[in-house]
DNA sequence: CGACGGATTGAAGCACCTCAACGGGAGTGG
DNA sequence: CCACTCCCGTTGAGGTGCTTCAATCCGTCG
């Protein structure tokens, strides 16, 4: 697990910027002494985005560097012809804007209502260099984000359209493993559901009906499910 | 591009074992001064594997890291009913495991014979550690792989076989851009391609006759191919 | 209420897969 | 030197899983 046990969490005094934030823990943060956090919070503004607008480009200059703290992004690229491939979703703690390139090479969009702490590449840049715990964190975030996403090239290449929306629902189930209630929620669109995983909007659709008439998640709304049998639901994600 | 520029390559004597080698400036050990370098290649040892051999295993602890200096690897993943699907190849100079997970996600196996520099991951993390070049340099090369995979998403979920068998020409024109001769080499046979690209090999080898059919390519032997329209091929890959 | 957007359902098509046969170069052995 | 085999790649014919196109449903909002 990437999260910093909260044992190692420096605990904030109430004037301090971050002092109200709810994901500390989980992001590159959270390496951070209380002086260094204030000193990095203050090279960065927060900003929000409602859901469909553009936080950066596909080929923008990758000017800044961003901090997910509410909300939910979509890392997405267009072909020429409109095809779509969504490469991966951000949730609260993620970090957006691991290059070295000069350009991003996906856009990133608000799914949900989002806020992020942008702070400026250079800038940021040249506190991590001051900071090796918070550079050996994006190591980290990074390798995580690599391994993600090989793993989902498994998906894209060999899985049937059952195992890939089985595949998803559980990858979904473990985001909300926090939650107390038993629902799993789909706070995206069938559309990003169906970008991601290399289907169709009407497969998803069909797969999700499908799951539901053979008993192995019952719909508790357009949003939400819950997952009635589990063991299956995993022997479909695997095949 | 992340090799090193060559003005920053420190020179080293003869008696340097890494002076024989030949992908220095395009592996991570290219930021690294003689001294350190000495110091570093001294708590690896040199390993070598035949073609199909295997290197790591899938859920193996990930005791070692490895640096490729020659040949060629593939990462892989097996779906229990015996789907395969190669995440990537490992070309010389490239780094061998990126993960911050007690174990690997994927089988690395040779696809050439290859030699590789082994570290042992404990020993490794240590030095990291003590060079902040080296550090921010796997970061770098972190990155860049992501960017890869995620490249790599979209092929595999939006692109047609088409695309896709053009794109990873193109892919392997560039890897071969260096060369003087104009073909293309294949390394890797039309199994691993079809398991790389989503597809079977029938409709890789479909594919590949339709390019040349086409007057896009030409054979010139089972492993070899001349690109004799470029820009047609650029225009296949994108759709 | 009607209109709209997102989701579902149905029917037909097609891109790729499956299964099967064939080809051709490399190695082997007489 | 040719015959044989093996392995890998190619080609062909038929099947299928997902897509495409189209209609319908349903919750939301004016």
């Amino acid at each position: 697990m990437l999260a910093t046990r909260s044992a190692d969490l420096p605990v904030l005094e109430p004037s301090h910027p971050c002092f109200d934030c709810k994901v500390r823990s989980l992001a590159v943060c959270g390496v951070l002494e209380a002086a260094a956090l204030r000193q990095f919070k203050q090279s960065g503004i927060t900003v929000q985005y409602e859901p469909g607008e553009t936080v950066v480009f596909e080929s923008d200059v990758a000017a800044s560097v961003y901090s997910l703290t509410a909300g939910l992004l979509r890392l997405s690229k267009l072909l020429p012809d409109g095809r779509r491939q969504i490469a991966g979703f951000l949730f609260p703690g993620d970090f957006l804007g691991i290059t070295m390139e000069e350009e991003h090479a996906f856009t990133a969009e608000a799914v949900a209502p989002s806020t992020l702490c942008r702070f400026p590449r250079a800038r940021f840049d040249e506190f991590v260099a001051g900071q090796p715990t918070l550079e050996s964190r994006l190591y980290a975030v990074a390798a995580h984000e690599l391994a993600a996403a090989r793993q989902q090239l498994v998906l894209l290449g060999r899985k049937t359209a059952t195992e890939r929306v089985a595949s998803f629902l559980l990858m979904l189930a473990g985001r909300c493993a926090h939650n107390a209630e038993p629902d799993i929620i789909l706070p995206m669109s069938r559309v990003d559901i169906a970008d991601y995983l290399g289907l169709r909007i009407e497969t998803v659709s069909r797969e999700i009906t499908g799951l539901k008439t053979s008993r192995v998640i019952r719909l508790t709304g357009r949003q939400s499910l819950q997952v009635v049998d589990r063991e299956r639901l995993e022997q479909l994600a695997e095949g």
